[in-house]
RNA sequence: GCUCAGGUGGUGGAAUAGGUAGACACGCAGGACUUAAAAUCCUGUGGGCAGCAAUGUCCGUACGGGUUCGAUUCCCGUCCCGAGCACCA
């Protein structure tokens, strides 16, 4: 009987739907284990291959830990707010929840076809108001609360007040974003409005004017993880920078958490590494540098880490966007510094990007007292110093450090190096390496010893403190945009107030248009009656990660009405065991789901710390492009290896009409119009394309949807050949070149099971040899599994069926833990063939390890023996022998071996299980 | 510039507490079955040299050194590709 994919696929797959084989409850009699993977936004294209590769390696896991006898949560949802809908909704009028239920449909289809072990019985969507009712509650609860340092955790703003009420604020060790010092009594002096802004500042979830990433087309704020190069990551829109009143989180309460957390956790080296520079941990010094414009002295506190080099100095420089700016101009520069601040300001983000590199910078007129040398030194203004960072103050070293040394060549500034030896005529010497010169008591001492002994110095002397900066930023949290979260928060008297956490959900309200109002208004303006008891309601909603901030625990208990999770479920689920998904929520995503977590832990909502106990990356697929060569000005197409005798034009062509690099000759004429009257120059009688890797996308016509292969393959050659294409973690083109070799070997094990068209199978024992061969296999699958190496672990059931062929096996006693072992991979053919064995349950109810203890195999090896390093002959040695017996069993055969003719052995080396070597 | 990951046949890739490099698969070549095709099966396949042959032998894991009886694996240096960050003081 032939192996007959679609029936069978579709047989199992309404079986598992009618069965709920995949629901799971919490149950105290299994340990618990958590499987995610990253949910997918639901575009409009539809699943391509690249999609499914991490689905199809957590639902291996999945599975395979079932077998195990664990009790997993495999959960699926949709990340479904986001842009791509509101953009195509002003395009074409289509309400965006529309196109998303669309979407989402199709997506389901296309998963369905695979056949993943999801439990969707806990499916979320982040737009159903039932969902984002908790996407608000924790805002409200973030609104709700401030970050107290002393105790390093979130606590609720009514402590707070009262401490104000009691004490004014000069004991109080918060993250905050302004620290005016008032009394208990100034406090209760406060209007309302007055206290409502004090507060902000203390808030986690807090509205603070600062510059932010403003991206004109697409009318929005955007986060610093959603800007690259100075582009917008959707759309690929200009950004520029703007100073606006936004919704923010306050992230960098959290930095020292975030990063010391990171530790234990089982993510890849790489991915810490990313995060720790997002992070951006910086230990120096705070100093203060008397500064004087001529008129009035002020004292000016700048931040560095390198507290040794102050010797150096020879010039201090302002961010232009820096306070000082104003009060250290003198009037004679005012023009010029003037002309300069108007010049940066012109630039848009992507200029700056540009000229990177290119020095500019003006004079202010002012100078600054060295602290330790009591030289005055210049205070210039330039681009190159971050009004966002440290206190967008510096003190230049030109000597080593490269943009200070490129500014004061650049405005003849003085170089003073302060390590022997060392060579600054055209570069600075940057390196924390040598011995310091030229620095009063710090002579002699290496860099190491004169940091730490700089900062001491000036600590005592009262004119400096140690200082941790971060560069991690806190989180703008509002889009003008139409299709994300409301904000449960109104405007009462002016006063941003919070709406109560029994009011929620507040749902988004209909508009006629999604675009921003004439006034340029966010969208929710033209919503009627967007009002509450008659206070206007904030229009801005919240950004794509707000949903999907706590989604992992919404699927503990996702129809719970009074909680995001309740207690019993969190304490049961815990944390996601195995978190599988792209690199590129890195810095987005992944640092907001932990910050989030961590709050929610503080208040005592969660019983982790950390969300995502293992994390593994899958690599991206790239798209394989293949081209046609047209000659110009003719409707002639020239195959790839001759095209080069032509002058021809390259053309992207659908990857679904060529085979193997051969295009089909019929379907490209039919594929476009153009092409009907199309005229072709072979080679060997056949058209090659041209290919290239390119990223899989619709406009190169490189798109390889997985329902084709599951037509022409089934979903079971699907999910193997992904896993088979290479290590997961790797990026890699979509190439079928070799997914006839996958379906073979399930087509050659199916036959295992079949004489003619007949199931045959026989009760004899298994002998030694095929029990050998499925006890290798176990083993090896199982390790292979264990450390998510999936494509040696086909190779390994290649291997096994090849080997069982030549033994010619038709077996039960083999074959059904062969069945068993397979069904994590394969799951539609095993179910098919462990029913066809007799069982009727389904596979997903055995369990793997039985079947490990069932079988052993004999005790003999042949080892190989190597003498100096060359593999000479072969010896049979028993597993029970010590090293001893083995070195004399060697010494033995050694000395009648031919090879050594009568040399003297030196000594025998006995790797376990390896090689043994013989040293003459 | 900084940080991280990687470089193995015609191709995708195996093998690292140092131990027979190239598993498995694709492709290619030859063969069997067949009127033929499909499907299936068998054989060969890193390179050079010697041999009718079995086989032997040398060279080979980006490049140059080192440690070791033995290095794709460890150490130092160079080159190349990829990813992330990028005036973060």
């Amino acid at each position: 009987m032939e192996y007959n994919f679609v029936e069978i696929e579709k047989k199992w797959q309404a079986y598992w739907a009618d069965n709920k084989t995949f629901e799971v409850k919490s149950d105290n009699s299994k340990p618990k284990y958590y499987v995610l993977d990253m949910f997918p936004y639901p575009s409009g294209a539809g699943l391509h291959v690249g999609h499914p590769l991490g689905y199809i390696a957590s639902d291996i896991y999945s599975r395979y830990k079932r077998l195990k006898g664990f009790n997993v949560l495999h959960p699926m949802g949709y990340d479904a707010f986001g842009l791509p809908a509101e953009q195509y909704a002003i395009q074409t009028g289509q309400h965006p929840e529309v196109t998303t239920v669309n979407n989402i449909a199709r997506y389901r289809e296309q998963m369905d076809r695979i056949g993943f072990s999801y439990d969707w019985s806990r499916e979320v969507r982040t737009c159903d108001p039932k969902y984002y009712k908790w996407t608000q509650w924790a805002f409200l609860e973030m609104f709700n609360h401030w970050y107290n340092n002393d105790t390093q955790k979130a606590e609720p703003i009514d402590l707070l007040i009262s401490r104000f009420e009691k004490e004014g604020n000069g004991l109080v060790n918060a993250a905050c974003s302004n620290q005016k010092i008032f009394s208990a009594a100034e406090w209760k002096s406060f209007s309302e409005a007055d206290k409502s802004e004090i507060l902000m500042q203390y808030r986690i979830a807090y509205q603070g004017e600062t510059a932010v990433n403003w991206c004109p087309q697409l009318g929005t704020v955007l986060a610093n993880d959603e800007v690259k190069e100075g582009f917008s990551v959707r759309g690929g829109f200009p950004v520029e920078q703007k100073k606006m009143k936004q919704w923010q989180l306050r992230v960098s309460a959290y930095a020292e958490r975030l990063l010391a957390d990171l530790e234990p956790l089982e993510w890849t080296d790489s991915l810490k590494d990313m995060q720790r520079n997002w992070i951006g941990k910086s230990q120096g010094a705070e100093m203060i540098f008397k500064v004087s414009n001529g008129d009035t002295e002020y004292d000016m506190t700048i931040f560095t880490t390198r507290a040794d080099t102050i010797f150096g100095v020879t010039f201090m420089v302002l961010a232009p966007e820096s306070e000082w700016v104003d009060k250290l101009t003198t009037p004679q520069q005012r023009e010029a510094v003037d002309n300069y601040l108007l010049m940066a300001k012109k630039k848009t983000e992507r200029e700056r990007m540009a000229e990177t590199r290119k020095v500019t910078g003006v004079f202010s007129g002012s100078y600054a007292i060295n602290p330790l040398t009591g030289e005055n030194v210049p205070v210039w203004i330039s681009e190159y110093v971050l009004a966002g960072y440290g206190t967008g103050a510096i003190m230049a070293v030109p000597a080593h450090d490269s943009r200070d040394y490129a500014f004061a060549k650049c405005f003849n500034l003085p170089i003073i190096p302060l390590i022997e030896g060392c060579d600054i005529s055209t570069e600075s010497f940057d390196a924390k390496d040598g011995i310091m010169c030229n620095s009063g008591f710090l002579n002699g001492m290496s860099v190491k010893e004169a940091i730490p002994a700089a900062i001491d110095y000036v600590e005592a002397k009262g004119i400096g403190k140690r200082k941790i900066n971060y560069r991690l930023r806190d989180a703008i949290f509002s889009r003008q945009r139409y299709w994300g979260e409301p904000f449960p928060i109104y405007y009462k008297d002016g006063i941003p107030t919070a709406m109560s956490e029994s009011e929620l959900p507040l749902e988004l309200p209909e508009v006629d248009k999604f675009l921003p109002t004439e006034s340029g208004e966010p969208p929710l303006a033209r919503a009627e009656n967007w009002e509450y008891n008659g206070f206007p309601i904030e229009k801005s909603t919240m950004p794509g990660f707000a949903g999907s901030s706590a989604y992992y625990l919404r699927y503990m208990d996702p129809h719970n009405d009074s909680a995001l999770v309740s207690r019993e479920a969190d304490e049961y689920w815990r944390n996601v065991d195995l978190y599988i998904g792209g690199t590129e929520h890195a810095t987005g995503h992944l640092i907001y789901s932990r910050f989030w977590n961590k709050f929610l832990y503080d208040c005592g909502y969660v019983c982790e710390q950390e969300p995502f106990k293992k994390l593994i990356n899958q690599g991206m697929i790239q798209g394989r492009s293949n081209f046609v060569y047209r000659i110009k000005n003719t409707n002639t197409f020239v195959s790839y290896g001759l095209k080069d005798s032509y002058d021809t034009t390259e053309i992207h062509v659908n990857v679904n009409i060529v085979n193997n690099d051969r295009l089909d000759i019929e379907a490209f004429k039919a594929w476009m119009p153009d092409f009907a009257n199309a005229e072709f120059i072979l080679e060997d009688g056949e058209y090659i394309c041209g290919y290239a890797v390119e990223k899989m996308s619709k406009s190169m016509f490189n798109v390889v949807n997985p329902d084709r292969i599951c037509d022409n393959y089934g979903a079971d050659t699907l999910r193997m050949y992904e896993m088979f294409l290479g290590p997961l973690e790797q990026s890699k083109p979509w190439d079928t070149k070799g997914i006839d070799g996958v379906h073979r070997f399930l087509r050659k094990l199916w036959r295992l099971y079949f004489q003619g068209d007949d199931f045959s199978i026989s009760d004899e024992k298994a002998s030694p040899a095929e029990l050998k061969v499925l006890h290798k296999l176990i083993g090896k699958a199982q390790t292979d599994i264990e450390n998510f190496s999936f494509n040696t672990t086909v190779s390994a059931f290649m291997i096994a069926v090849n080997e069982l062929y030549d033994l010619k096996c038709n077996k039960r006693e083999i074959l059904e833990p062969l069945v068993i072992v397979l069904s994590p991979l394969a799951p539609h053919i095993a179910e098919e063939l462990w029913s066809l064995l007799g069982h009727k349950e389904s596979v997903a109810f055995a369990s793997f390890p039985q079947y490990i203890e069932a079988y052993t195999i004999e005790d003999s090896f042949e080892y190989p023996v190597s003498f100096n390093g060359k593999m000479r002959f072969k010896i049979t040695l028993s597993k029970s022998m010590s090293v001893k017996e083995v070195e004399a069993a060697v010494l033995a055969d050694a000395n009648t071996s031919k090879y050594l003719q009568g040399a003297s052995v030196r000594k025998v080396i006995v790797v376990p299980s390896k090689i043994i070597n013989i040293v003459c």
